[in-house]
DNA sequence: AAGAAAGCCAACCGCGCAATC
DNA sequence: CGATTGCGCGGTTGGCTTTCT
């Protein structure tokens, strides 16, 4: 199995000079790279293709983005590498112009060390054992998974959706149940839990304490959603690439949407002060409204709790806005 | 100022998968 | 249908740079 393009062959090995870039470049731009193990030689280059095809990739292609990392690309890896660990490629597919080899270097040198000093383990994103000993509630809620009130097959549709990083985020809540209300629990009458069960995955879905959305300063409610395959104890792995909680774009924009009325009624308090209570009144009732629990509602951010393979009091906001929190 | 240690990152290595022979 | 080949991936290495002592 497997072959040895490389061992075999003597060429050179070790950094590019520039003079080997420009004709790498030079014979990719005008021919394509077409069989990588040809390239070496129509480019008139002393390098096995493999080398070429790396070199290509990972630092001479044109719409490579150079540069630090954001903090919302930092968010996004840390996101998404808690799915599906350490898939580099899968993980760079989310990050236009960035490279596995660039992810994978940056999550060695800056991100894991941030992730141990918050007091969690960056394989499997859980507290280390040193740091378990945190509260576990929520906001005065026990935070001991709850068992779901209501169970709702997934059919495929619903599954390709959520699965679909294009799916616009109202197409996701429509797909939901419809009457989320009917569905409370009768200890937590505030907070509807739901399970999605398909074949292949569990999706939990539970409304936020009303009380925490409250604090947030951002004016967003959220939806704390887990999900794990059902068979699969770890909880990781299986995930396939689009996945809901990886389309920051949606919750941007119902992020914005809310910063944006929320301004509105702000700028109305400032030109009208005689009406400044008025519109107090309803920034308040906007607030109010973040907190219906209706899923067809748009106030939802997507969030993750009590996942397998997160710890009970730890609060992971996938959100572009927060980082993690801890709920003490 | 100099040597050591740590950080960073480009590149290599070896394996697995899929297409082709 | 097995062998070969090409490609892509994740893990690892090695060397350059920066920071520390």
């Amino acid at each position: 199995m497997g072959h040895r393009c490389c061992s075999k062959q003597k060429v050179k090995r070790g950094l590019w000079s520039p003079e080997e870039d420009e004709k790498l470049i030079k014979h990719i731009t005008t021919h394509g790279h077409g069989s990588w193990s040809s390239v070496p030689k129509l480019a008139g280059l002393d390098r096995c293709g493999k080398s070429c095809r790396l070199r290509w990739i990972n630092y001479l292609r044109p719409d490579l983005k150079r540069g630090s990392f954001s903090a919302q690309e930092e968010r996004i890896i840390i996101d998404v590498h808690r799915i599906l660990g350490n898939r580099w490629a899968q993980i760079a597919k989310h990050l236009p112009g960035r490279t596995d080899n660039e992810v994978k270097n940056f999550w060695n040198s800056c991100v894991k060390k941030k992730l141990i000093a918050q007091g969690l383990d960056p394989n499997t994103h859980n507290l280390l054992p040193c740091h378990k000993t945190i509260n576990n509630h929520y906001n005065g809620c026990n935070l001991s998974h709850p068992k779901p009130t209501s169970v709702f097959s997934v059919n495929s549709q619903m599954e390709d959706a959520f699965m679909d990083m294009n799916t616009p985020f109202s197409t996701l809540l429509s797909l939901l149940p419809s009457d989320p209300s009917t569905h409370f629990p009768h200890d937590s009458p505030n907070i509807p839990i739901y399970e999605l069960q398909s074949p292949h995955f569990v999706w939990t879905i539970q409304e936020q304490n009303p009380n925490a959305f409250m604090d947030s300063s951002m004016g967003t409610s959220t939806v704390p959603i887990s999900i794990s395959p059902p068979t699969n104890p770890s909880g990781f792995g299986i995930l396939e690439d689009n996945c809901l909680w990886s389309n920051p774009s949606s919750l941007q924009r119902i992020e914005v949407s809310r910063q944006d009325e929320m301004l509105q009624l702000e700028q109305q308090a400032v030109k009208n002060p005689q009406h400044e209570k008025a519109s107090e009144v309803q920034m308040e009732n906007a607030h109010i409204l973040n907190m219906d629990a209706s899923f067809r509602s748009s106030n939802f951010g997507f969030d993750f709790v009590e996942s397998p393979g997160m710890s009970c009091g730890m609060h992971y906001n996938t959100s572009p806005v927060d980082g993690f929190a801890w709920d003490c």
